[in-house]
DNA sequence: CCGTATCCTCCATGATACTG
DNA sequence: CAGTATCATGGAGGATACGG
């Protein structure tokens, strides 16, 4: 699907179009920080700052940025509460909690293949 | 899951650990270009030159960099035939095609959603 | 054909500071 | 508290060349 090329033929315009959307959105959204936000946002509305605190590692910058990134695609909804000092809360929207049906079975995938994975990795460094 | 933070509790070492590795294994595998490349092998066994020509994009570098990841983690198996030039062909392990399973529902979201998304970064670009 | 190593570039990212 | 902008830099990633 995201590999296709282009042809050339001009029947293939949306086609063309559409690959080239999914994989642009692909590109995207695979990414470890968007799947940590969609992961937590899965379970309850959270603030900037809640989910700052929750992602280990991740910088304000970031944060930021990736948030701006799922509002975009319609996967997180953003309400500022007017308030002061602001408070600004993100939720996850259906598109959203859809992709957190994927990613949600990703981190069982993981938990399933843990043992696999760290028997693997021991064998090929050795 | 993959969120955990340490909490110095003795008896949360082994699943401290774990969620470490998991979020480490999250964090390499959930990459655009491990995605392609898993995509691509669920149909069939490719050479490296050809998963090279079907990635449209992707360097030597890269490819090379993620199918060594790839195997590391027992994903991918490498088969190389002493013939001259030499021909090495990977394909999915098990886990790689449980992995595949994933990818797969990520693509199928991706279509299912493709217009939603497109309609709302229209909007908000607006 | 495939792999590795080297060099070099540039962009993603972090740090910092300022605003509402 | 949350967002944006600016600056500096490390390291990801591309280009290239050589070896098996």
């Amino acid at each position: 699907m995201v590999t296709k090329q282009y042809s050339g033929a001009p029947e293939d315009a949306d086609l063309t179009r559409a690959d080239s959307l999914a994989r642009e959105i692909f590109s995207d959204i695979a990414n470890k920080w968007a799947f940590l936000i969609i992961e937590l946002l899965a379970d309850r509305t959270l603030r900037f700052s809640e989910l700052r605190n929750e992602i280990e590692g991740i910088s304000h910058k970031m944060l930021t940025q990736n948030l701006r990134m799922l509002e975009r695609y319609g996967l997180v909804e953003r309400t500022v509460y007017p308030t002061v000092p602001p408070r600004v809360e993100y939720t996850l929207t259906a598109a959203g909690q859809a992709l957190h049906e994927i990613v949600s079975g990703m981190c069982d995938w993981t938990h399933r293949y843990l043992a696999h994975i760290e028997t693997s990795r021991q064998a090929f460094d050795a």
